[in-house]
DNA sequence: TTCCTTAAGGTTTTT
DNA sequence: CCTTAAGGAA
């Protein structure tokens, strides 16, 4: 095993301690992930059988990756593993066993928004306010909730947990729970937090089935593990109690999803649920400069609550922390840009060696600007995933509603989408009517004639006509050419395919592409489920950081802090580093979240190898206004013999050439556009002229003064500003207003 | 019931 | 600035 040629004694011996309780303490750019690797390939090497062994990680990317990686060195072997996260795993055995449970096994996932709409529709059932009761608040409190295994019936009976929503004004958290719970279950719809509540009832109710899978796992795994909730904990518990060979790695340093109910605690309940436990620290950081690993350990000292761990590096001492300092939050997007050009051009990296990282989604627009002015191509990792979209999530609707006829929210999203003439208060009526007779929705809209009848029922006869066609049509087929057909025949098609506006276009290609995805999925050989069912399990549970797989040499990387766990990049940009913004004002009011929000840095910072780069400003729009703003708390935190201020040039606000303001930013996670040039784009010709555009068509060739030549591909004359999608030689498809457009025809 | 206009309120982070 | 909710008219 040459393999273990290459690694430190403590790396070693995780890989080859391969028997009883092990915690992994793995600071940052220790080689964590080699050591996963090596560890499972060598229980693979020493004849375990791949089928045993259970790898829990943090996303379904690390995942992918590392059973790719273990192929490399085991070979196909390594497709039989089961890994994955938390999430997928559990939804893929409670599809198994979920009648046990009294769940059909083609239950839902509700996303996060469709808990909160059940949650609004529920506040109105009980005439609660939701400016009081908000949503957002009331999910957060149930997750929290049930990733403590507290069901709803416990929780109406916990004199502390009554007591402190009634301190916050919201006596009535406990009805609204139980109320969504019961909904849930009479829905067949599972939340997020409930694959995980749910798998630890399976397990507690049916020892029979826990002791099944207890006897398939002989080898458990956990990564990231300090950013697991009790749920989880208590599922690998469970799971590995058989044989106790359980190995969880993680660095308490890195613990930035309180917010999702992750618990520290599960590292110290670790120690003492498992005395026998054998811990391995990890400390040597392979990945980044003196200064960089310097930094981050005079950041992260500042923080109370730690395990005892000193990450240190034999790399060179490299650059020192750079600082830019902007005076409004464009500014920021120009330097930063600039600052990338330039390094690129010293260091001789390539753009995919750079990253932007940020605190949240929406400061992404001022590097888009940038990054596009000077040409640079972009994408950015998360934000509004491509199944968040409107039309996306409608034909998911009508796919879940006819895998699943209970399925609330589904149902209430399409039922009058397209329009078909069942308004607000049809809806109203059958959900009350499902509630008096504590049935679901569907069973009302079977039985509407009867139960409330008048002029809505041949409208709501004819649509539960329509979905049980479409649960009979699409049986036979695979998950593409059902979900083609119901596109089809649901009208969704056509309904957008006769919106000519440019939007309209745009959401008409995103159906195309949603089943195209859906084509890919039935494609994909190894796949042994192809109905829609399965489909939608894996859908509901894809997150779109995990889609994108272009290799991107050229392409500058953006996105949140969060997202970048678990990367690294050549030369990173942490921006934004201002109070209230980073830390984030809502982190402010305890010392825990403040402290969190400083591991968040920490993490941000240990993602750079070579050069690290701090960026701020002292003024921002937000809301629309502008406001000044002080530089972060955490600048001061890093000692200050690590950093360098550079006192940068000034630009001129327009300094680069204004574009067209209607090229929409491309902020959620398609193919990236290809980055604007700089001026100048195109010499008009010297007969340059610009033509009356009334009589625009589509194919017409035509030549723009700023743009250069094209043709046109569509023209949209449905709004009060007309416009024209035209596709140039040099620049690619732009939208632009007929009304300010400089354009001459050249041809008809 | 639908469609249009206007008002208000909202930015953490993700499975 | 943005999106969504609410209210009013056809």
């Amino acid at each position: 095993m040459d393999y273990l040629e290459s690694l430190n004694p403590p790396q070693r011996e995780a890989v080859l301690n391969t028997e009883g309780p092990m915690m992994i303490i793995a600071g940052a750019g220790s080689g964590k992930t080699r050591v996963l690797t090596y560890r499972i390939a060598n229980l693979i090497g020493n004849g375990v059988d791949a089928f045993n062994i259970l790898s829990l990680t943090f996303t379904n990317k690390a995942a992918k990756e590392m059973r790719n990686r273990i192929e490399s060195v085991v070979g196909s072997e390594a497709k039989n593993l089961w890994m994955g996260t938390f999430h997928s795993v559990f939804a893929r055995i409670l599809r198994v066993e979920a009648e046990k449970l009294g769940y059909p096994s083609n239950f839902t996932i509700y996303d996060t928004d469709d808990a909160k709409s059940l949650i609004k529709t529920i506040l109105k059932e009980l005439h609660l306010d939701d400016k009081i009761y908000k949503p957002s608040s009331i999910l957060a409190r149930i997750s929290s909730a049930k990733n403590r295994l507290i069901g709803p019936q416990t929780y109406a009976k916990d004199p502390i947990l009554m007591a402190d929503d009634a301190a916050a004004l919201r006596p009535h958290t406990g009805k609204i729970y139980l109320k969504y719970a019961e909904r849930c279950f009479k829905a067949g719809a599972m939340d997020f937090d409930d694959l995980l509540y749910n798998t630890n009832v399976l397990f507690k109710l049916h020892l029979d089935v826990l002791n099944k899978y207890q006897n398939r796992f002989h080898y458990v795994m956990v990564d990231e593990f300090q950013d697991t909730n009790i749920s989880q904990y208590l599922i690998t518990r469970k799971l590995s109690a058989l044989r106790e060979n359980i190995c969880v790695v993680g660095d308490d340093a890195q613990s930035i999803y309180a917010f999702r109910g992750a618990d520290i605690q599960n590292i110290l309940n670790f120690e003492k649920d498992y005395p026998d436990l054998k811990v391995i620290k990890l400390e040597q950081n392979y990945r980044s400069t003196q200064n960089i690993v310097q930094s981050a350990n005079s950041l992260i000292s500042k923080n109370h609550a730690q395990l005892r761990k000193a990450v240190w590096t034999s790399n060179d001492s490299g650059d020192l922390v750079e600082v830019i300092k902007a005076s409004s939050d464009n500014e920021e997007g120009r330097l930063v840009a600039n600052a990338i050009f330039e390094q690129k051009m010293q260091d001789k990296l390539r753009f995919g060696d750079f990253a932007i990282l940020y605190r949240t989604n929406s400061q992404s627009r001022s590097f888009e600007e940038s990054l596009r002015r000077m040409n640079i191509k972009y994408k950015i990792v998360g934000g509004l995933s491509f199944y968040q979209r409107k039309e996306v999530k409608d034909l998911v609707a009508y796919l879940r509603l006819t895998v699943n006829h209970n399925d609330e929210e589904a149902l209430k999203r399409i039922i009058n989408y397209p329009r078909r003439g069942i308004g607000d208060s049809t809806v109203a009526n059958i959900i009350v009517k499902a509630d008096e007779n504590n049935v679901a929705l569907w069973d009302v809209i079977v039985a509407y004639n009867r139960l409330i009848g008048g002029r809505a029922s041949e409208t709501i006869q004819a649509f539960s006509i329509l979905i049980k066609s479409f649960e009979v049509a699409t049986k036979a087929k695979d998950a593409f050419e059902a979900a083609t057909f119901i596109a089809k025949n649901s009208g969704l098609l056509k309904e957008l395919y006769d919106d000519k506006t440019v939007e309209g276009l745009a959401r008409y290609e995103n159906i195309q592409e949603l089943l195209n995805a859906i084509k890919e999925f039935v494609d994909s050989p190894e796949r042994e489920d192809k109905t829609l069912g399965a489909f939608l399990q894996e859908v509901s549970l894809l997150t779109d950081t995990e889609k994108k797989g272009e290799s991107d040499e050229e392409t500058v990387t953006l996105m949140t802090i969060h997202s970048s766990k678990g990367l690294e990049f050549k030369s990173v940009f942490v921006v934004g580093l201002e109070e209230d913004l980073f830390p984030s004002q809502m982190m402010l009011s305890s010392r825990d979240d403040l402290e969190e929000e400083r591991r968040l840095f920490y993490v941000a910072i240990t993602r750079a190898e070579k050069k690290l780069t701090l960026s701020y400003a002292t003024s921002r729009y937000r809301f629309g206004k502008i406001k000044p703003c002080e530089p972060s708390r955490f600048l001061d935190e890093i000692d200050a013999k690590y950093l360098k201020v550079t006192k940068k040039f000034v630009q001129q606000e327009d300094f680069f050439p204004q574009f067209s303001k209607d090229e929409p930013l491309q902020r959620r996670n398609l193919i990236p556009k290809p980055a604007l040039p700089v001026v100048p784009l195109h010499t008009p010709s010297s007969n340059f002229n610009p033509s009356n555009l009334n009589i625009l068509k589509a194919g017409m060739k035509v030549e723009h003064i700023k743009f250069g030549f094209g043709v046109v591909k569509m023209v949209d004359i449905s709004g009060n500003d007309k416009k024209a999608v035209i596709s140039f030689e040099n620049i690619g498809d732009k939208t632009l207003l007929l009304g300010f457009a400089k354009l001459m025809i050249l041809e008809q």
